[in-house]
DNA sequence: AAGTGGTCTAGACCACTTT
DNA sequence: AAGTGGTCTAGACCACTTA
């Protein structure tokens, strides 16, 4: 049962994790078909002797991928790539890396910029002391000039320069990147609501009308919370994507 | 900078693996405080020894913790207890279960219970030839008596015997496990819109008002696809809560 | 230079499923 | 009985961060 076009070969000189390169070329192969839905995979240790592997760094490729829902494994039967088709999964970026990636045009009007004492709640979020200095962003994303969500960050106000003009053609992540802050870990909460008049205005509905929400707090990688964001979104434009793997 | 109060051990005579022994109890440290935000845990193998386990198990258990979004591991730095509080996870269970965990008391009406053709899509998702019969399950979930769900799923036909009166006592999922089905993966998309008249009548709110929807599939882990459905919550009485943890 | 996590190896034994 | 994934060990070397 293993595929017949399917070939694996690992670089060892590449700074590419060799279990990562693996997983990558399982993944293509489950991408273009080569590994259909429903393939059974080689075993494991089968596996690793093809590629002059050891069993765990073979294993680690396989863990990524049932990790990511692609593989499924049971014990004492074997590994099998799981049914049906996948969809972009939800990942640890910004709306605007997510439209550029999906090639639409996004664009940012920046509605407001400034230093503001943090509210009680977003101070919570942060951990700062209530009252703090914190930057308020405020921004209406559009993507090939309609509109489609509209974002609310609060930053510790020391985080990022932040002038507008920047904001405006390169998205907030990518500037906290640049300033060497590094996102590690979202926790975020997506509901729905309707529209306030300033909101359905500003997005080009009817007050009232479904949004789909959702507020965000990310973590860098020192573990100091970074931003909290309340985002609302058109939800004929936009949705949440997860895959869910039971532990 | 180790706390004082943590007390690990491991029980080697117990079914539970070492690793997941460990993870808990650390789980355990940052929820009671222990071990509290922005802690730092000795290095890997300083713990390892501790524990009298090998570096590779204890690594296994603070990765099992860096996927939930409960430390931060930084090359050269160290581990450290992420801030700010931790919010339920969304798993994969159902919403009765979620709700029974939560301590409200869960009802559901089943409103249909047949054996139908499959609709194009659900045929896809759920990989059915066109037409082919499936089990179509559309029930109304209360929490205390409030609605809050309106629940629509299709199943293959032959996986579940699924009468009305168990459903009603006690949710598919736990009917799933029951017939020997086990939920591995499950796909979500989750959006908006306003309610339908019949939507809004179920739910009791106003034609129009936001509702928060979820299209999901799920698939067992023989790699199947075995439900697919498509569920609308009122808004003000539930959200989901995702962690994402960059790769 | 010292300390940390990141990767990798070559084994071992076990639990579970299928034949 | 045979085959699979699940767990665990005891090392090794490397890349990165901080002092």
């Amino acid at each position: 049962m293993t595929a017949p076009g399917l070939r694996l070969a690992v670089d060892r000189r590449s700074p590419v994790p060799l279990y990562h390169q693996v997983a990558s070329q399982l993944a293509d192969a489950i991408d273009d078909g080569t590994l259909p839905a429903g393939a059974k995979l080689d075993n494991e240790i089968a596996l690793a002797d093809q590629l002059g592997l050891s069993r765990p760094t073979m294993r680690k490729a396989i863990e990524e991928l049932v990790g990511k829902g692609l593989l499924v494994r049971k014990r004492g039967v074997g590994t099998q790539v799981v049914h049906g088709r996948v969809r972009r999964e939800l990942e640890l970026t910004s709306l605007y890396d997510d439209l550029a990636a999906a090639g639409k045009r996004p664009t940012t009007t920046v509605l407001r910029n400034e230093i503001v004492p943090a509210p009680t709640e977003v101070a919570e979020e942060l951990g700062l002391a209530a009252g703090g200095e914190v930057r308020l962003l405020e921004r209406l994303r559009q993507a090939d000039d309609a509109p489609l969500a509209l974002l609310r960050n609060w930053l510790p106000a020391d985080l990022v320069d932040a002038d507008s003009e920047a904001l405006e053609s390169r998205g907030l992540y990518e500037l906290l990147r640049e300033g060497g802050t590094h996102l590690r870990i979202a926790r975020q909460r997506i509901g729905a609501r309707g529209a306030s008049a300033t909101e359905a205005d500003l997005l080009g509905v009817v007050a009232g009308e479904a949004l789909l929400t959702m507020q965000r707090t990310a973590y860098a990688d020192s573990g100091r919370a970074v931003e909290y964001g309340d985002h609302c979104y058109r939800p004929d434009s936009y949705s949440f994507e997860v895959t869910v793997v039971e532990r």
